[in-house]
RNA sequence: UGGGGCGUCGGCAAGCGGUUAAGCCACCGGUUUUUGGUGCCGGUAUUCGUAGGUUCGAAUCCUACCGCCCCAGCCA
């Protein structure tokens, strides 16, 4: 159970759900459904609709069904199907037998299709559709009615059979609602029901020449499900009359209706099938799982957990206005999730040679160290420490600037889980003036990482010992855009993207624990951020690291405020 | 010149005629700390798109205006 359960402030949704609970207009039955096109993959903002359908059905012991709606059969397959109950599941939901396909429901759809024939209420037309397009008229000026309106119920209903017969072509009839051609709303000039596509359906097959469109499927598979709630994005406000009218007509047992909310935007992220298709088809990405992209797949990869998926639909609340959530808020529910959970390990990302000129030649010590300070229950383990060890460039200046209290020369700072050290010179590569290592001492007594006379030292710094390190790949991702709203600036949403979005450390020094961390395992690489073991890269013993999140750095923010 | 929505702090978002206008993220201080992490404490909207009106009292009701989003697939 996630916090929503705390009821603080409802959401207009749970608004609407608890008065009609109050008012008993369904029964007492709270019935919702996630209703994915199989024609793509999902991702963070289908995350907001499964959390939100999933966690009112939890939240008022109802249910929520995957519902399928599978109306297109040029677009769909089985594949997207699979993903997609592998990413709902993994967000930590079950539809348990509520599993359908609105191809399931084509028999009941055609018959409810002859009722609304048999009512007067719908045509068999033979305009073409860019003959359709012309009478429909525009935003401002109404349309016209198509000759074939007036047909009568005979013909109609003789052409609509031979049109399941598939006696005709692809696009020589179509079904329409006979509604208004003057309506304000273009959705209820005369509505298309059902089109000629003589194409094979993934999971009917050659069974049918005709295919019932979005907006007639849709209510009268809510309907037959027992839908109370069929919550879907603003732009179906709209259609929410013709949802009405199809359900009004249709007169099936139950009235479901349907609502309207946001949908999740994020900024330096863009969203739209066509684009993220983009991304993976000109290989700006390595495929719909790239741990940059916003996929369920993507963000899994990643290092997200599912918890900090719902812990952030949580947050970003259920509403109507058009907003865009700032991506700050996502990578904090990722730290907060973690930094309760992930092992802490230590691994030099970037290193130089910190050697300590007074440890005893070819000792090695075997230190304790703690797994995770906010988890006593995590426990501890053995970690090598020797004269020769790497530690994080960054952590060493030759001069420091103010508020810098990490290793200098002269400088006394804690080696975490080990000893103090106090550097006392440096090694410079003669042709870049790099430096290549540091010398130091340590303090024999500080054992630990503490002294009994109880004196400060202001830095800690990670390490590993130079010779127990093992190598390994890092993936360091950032932001796969730097533009807040990819493209607005040049209309191109590619412009906007990230060149440092992946950098790759090819050889980073860890501790030798981590040799068999396995595939989907998390950990905190002390001081620098959260990784996890990547899935498809990793080998037994060989194991690809992938940065989640970084952990905040205050001190990256000073020196950038100090233009250091 | 049509129809449908939406406008409360930098970003989300509560609020539903009487509140000092919640909370979260971000930001800024301080404090704790063997992670410059975490935790803890504190700061940040005299004001709710604008202008009028109703009312003892308005972010909440009314009117007008302004701004933004969506709709002209035989896609969903």
């Amino acid at each position: 159970m996630d916090n929503n359960e705390k009821s603080a402030s409802l959401n207009f949704i749970e608004r609407i759900i608890e008065e009609d609970l109050a008012n008993n207009k369904h029964g007492g039955r709270v019935v919702t459904r996630f209703p994915p096109e199989p024609n793509g993959y999902l991702h963070i903002g289908h995350a907001k609709s499964i959390c939100l359908n999933f966690g009112l059905a939890r939240k008022y012991s109802g249910r929520c069904h995957l519902r399928y709606d599978d109306t297109n059969p040029e677009k769909e397959e089985q594949e997207y199907i699979d993903s997609i109950e592998e990413d709902v599941r993994w967000l930590g939901f079950d539809w348990g037998e509520h599993k359908y396909f609105a191809s399931d429901y084509f028999e009941e759809l055609y018959q409810f299709a002859v009722k609304l024939i048999k009512k007067g209420k719908a045509y068999v037309d033979s305009l073409s559709p860019e003959e359709i397009r012309e009478y429909r008229g525009t935003l401002t000026k109404p349309g016209r009615e198509s000759p074939d309106r007036s047909r009568s119920i005979e013909e109609n209903l003789e052409l609509f059979e031979k049109m399941r017969a598939g006696e005709f072509e692809d696009g020589e009839y179509v079904l329409r609602a006979k509604i208004d051609m003057a309506s304000g709303n273009l959705n209820m000039r005369d509505p298309a029901l059902y089109r000629i596509k003589r194409v094979q359906h993934h999971r009917t097959g050659e069974t049918w020449p005709i295919y019932p469109m979005y907006d007639f499927t849709h209510p009268l598979s809510d309907a037959l499900e027992g839908v109370t709630h069929s919550i879907c994005t603003l732009e179906f406000e709209d259609h929410r009359p013709l949802y009405d009218w199809v359900i009004q007509e249709c007169e099936p047992e139950y009235r479901p209706q349907q609502y309207e909310f946001a949908r999740l935007n994020l900024n330096y992220t863009v969203m739209s099938k066509r684009k993220l298709l983009r991304l993976v088809k000109e290989g700006y990405v390595d495929g719909w799982d790239d741990p940059r992209m916003p996929t369920i797949s993507g963000i899994r990869r990643r290092g997200y957990t599912p918890q900090a998926i719902r812990d952030f639909a949580d947050r970003i609340g259920v509403a109507k206005a058009n907003s865009t959530i700032d991506i700050a808020l996502l990578e904090h529910c990722v730290r907060d999730d973690l930094n309760a959970r992930a092992p802490r390990v230590m691994a030099v990302l970037d290193p130089i040679k910190l050697v300590i000129d007074n440890y005893p030649q070819g000792q090695v010590e075997w230190l304790e160290a703690e797994n995770n300070p906010e988890d006593p229950q995590a426990g501890s383990r053995k970690i090598p420490f020797s004269g020769q060890l790497y530690i994080e460039r960054d952590d060493f200046m030759e001069e420091p600037p103010k508020k810098f209290f990490r290793l200098a020369p002269g400088r006394e700072i804690r080696l975490k889980h080990a000893y103090y050290v106090t550097a006392t010179s440096v090694e410079k590569d003669p042709q870049t003036g790099e430096i290549t290592t540091v010398h130091c001492e340590y303090d024999p007594h500080s054992r630990g990482g503490w002294t009994e006379d109880g004196r400060k030292v202001k830095g800690t710094c990670h390490w590993v010992s130079a010779a127990h390190a093992i190598e390994a790949p890092v993936n360091l991702y950032d932001h796969l855009f730097t533009a807040e709203n990819p493209g607005e600036r040049t209309g191109n949403f590619i412009d906007d993207l990230n060149p440092d979005s992946l950098k790759v450390i090819q050889k980073a020094k860890l501790e030798p624990s981590l040799q068999e961390a396995e595939a989907g395992q998390i950990f905190q690489f002390m001081r620098k951020g959260y990784f996890c073991v990547d899935g498809t890269h990793s080998r037994p013993g060989q194991p690809v690291f992938n940065r989640t999140v970084t952990l905040k750095d205050t001190w990256a923010k000073l020196k950038k405020k100090m233009g250091v």
